[in-house]
RNA sequence: GGAGCAGUGGCCGAGCGGCUGAUGGCGACGGUUUUGAAAACCGUUUUACCCUUACGGGUAACGGGGGUUCGAAUCCCUCCUGCUCCGCCA
């Protein structure tokens, strides 16, 4: 959420926000409601005033006096529906507005219309040549028996599947590890609640936006988190952090489902895009301050990479241009890992930087010790590790000649030691 | 799932129709005193929005929403949350 003082001060910075990110929302219109209805409080307040004076003297006044007094406020009362109807109807609307306003990006973020206009910052690791006719991550889960991708359409549907035996512990080993180095960075490990309400989708800035994404169970009216995000960051939601608290750093395990919508015949083949993965995901909440926000956002950046350097994978960082930004992120670097199979650099971290736009939302602020005010915190969040899709390059990646994959040397602790998988 | 009880300021806890944004205690902060500290004493101590250059003023909020009333923390309805007992089950 956009304070609604910066945008009257400055609505074509808005209106070029929701633009370049390509986001519908009428800037006018919302400005036309907020004056209607700063108006019609006004209006509600003088009165309230007024009865308020009145009413005050009634218990002191008898006969004649008392039942003047009554009448005007009789009058007084009667004025109120009209305005209070207005208020009552602007008001709805002015809210809804509000959620849809855009934050503006970064200076320094690219203009572009879509993820193709993203651009690379830089390359580590070398991708690896092949002496021999490499298989897919699919071909190498089912010839070794540890991807069931047949089964788990059969059973779940499409974009389901089962990993099993010496995949699921490597899956685990990552997901473990990957958390072990967060833990090292001091990062405060959290298991969370995934059912959450609407109010934390809304604060994190999920609603409005991104229903048909979700499963919703309606029954109970929670929605199925598509990430750890949401729990974390909605974590201290409505409350006042103390300054010397800040940053809060939690690292969080969670399963994350996504309905992927309107990814019909998109990424269908393998684990690439799939409606339930586990990820280990990283959270900062820190003071309101740019250059806090700019420190913390290298940080998750660079855990991330520390992990993938670790696993020796080779990956790039790309800044997310315009288009490609959500409502609420200012800047967004995406760290992309080779994937053989698909001959390309694709998406594997996304670490965003969203000041107090999700803070706003939840109302979540520290209360500054030197001035003692209530301000609004920022937030971001970063993927440390992503499983299964993790698991393409580090299979096709780590795979020898004889069909046979070799477990990275940093996950071969968390298998009891076995150096390949056969 | 059934029955009962309860939700007040940072915390504890009064108030049960107007003089209560709310007594008191604790905590925190500032001051006096002290070589320093403690103690004692004095003072300050919620938030949002609106008006105002400022000083300051106004409105709203006692779990959420709605109602009764000239007026509600106080009465009524409803929802939510917590606690206790019973049932059921990991």
């Amino acid at each position: 959420m956009i304070d609604i003082k910066l945008i009257r001060d400055d609505p074509e910075r808005f209106k070029k926000a929701a633009k370049d990110k390509k986001i519908e929302v009428d800037i006018d219109r919302l400005l036309q409601v907020d004056t209607g209805l700063l108006t019609a409080k006004q209006r509600l307040q003088e009165i309230a005033t007024e009865k308020n004076r009145v009413g005050k003297s009634i218990p002191k006044l008898t006969g004649d006096e008392k039942q003047q007094a009554l009448a005007e406020l009789a009058k007084l009362k009667a004025e109120e529906p009209p305005v209070d109807e207005k208020v009552e109807q602007l008001q709805p609307e002015f809210d809804f507005l509000m959620l849809l306003v855009a934050q503006p990006a970064d200076d320094d973020v690219p203009l572009g219309k879509d993820d193709t206009e993203n651009v690379e910052l830089r390359r580590e690791g070398q991708v690896r040549k092949f002496d021999f006719k490499p298989k897919d991550h699919v071909q190498l889960g089912a010839d070794l028996g540890i991807i069931d991708i047949e089964r788990g359409v059969r059973l779940a549907g499409t974009r389901n599947y089962f990993l099993k035996g010496d995949g699921a512990r490597l899956h685990l080993a990552v997901l473990q590890f990957s958390m072990d180095v967060m833990l090292a960075r001091g990062y405060t490990p959290m298991s969370v609640p995934l059912l959450m309400k609407d109010e934390a989708m809304q604060g994190t800035g999920y609603y409005p936006g991104s229903e048909e994404q979700t499963y919703r169970m309606e029954t109970d009216e929670l929605n199925l988190a598509g990430t750890a995000e949401v729990p974390l960051t909605a974590y201290r939601m409505g409350e006042i952090l103390n300054e010397e608290d800040l940053p809060l750093k939690f690292t969080g395990l969670s399963t994350c489902f996504r309905r992927e919508a309107g990814a019909a015949g998109k990424d269908t083949y393998g684990l690439y895009r799939i409606h339930q993965f586990d990820k280990v995901e990283q959270v900062v909440i820190c003071k309101n301050s740019v250059e806090e926000s700019n420190k913390y956002h290298k940080e998750i950046l660079s855990n991330s990479e520390v992990v993938l350097r670790a696993l020796e994978l080779p990956y790039r960082v790309v800044v997310v241009c315009t288009g490609d930004l959500g409502r609420g992120q200012a800047k967004k670097y995406d760290i992309e890992t080779w994937m053989p199979s698909r001959g390309n650099y694709c998406e594997t971290h996304s670490a965003s930087k969203f000041y107090d736009f999700q803070a706003r939302r939840m109302n979540l602020r520290y209360k500054e010790s030197a001035t003692k005010k209530n301000i609004f915190c920022h937030t971001l969040n970063n993927t440390v590790v992503a499983s299964p899709r993790i698991l393409i390059p580090i299979l096709e990646l780590y795979q020898n000649a004889d069909g046979s994959v070799t477990v990275p040397k940093v996950l071969q602790p968390y298998m009891g030691g076995q150096e390949v998988i056969k």
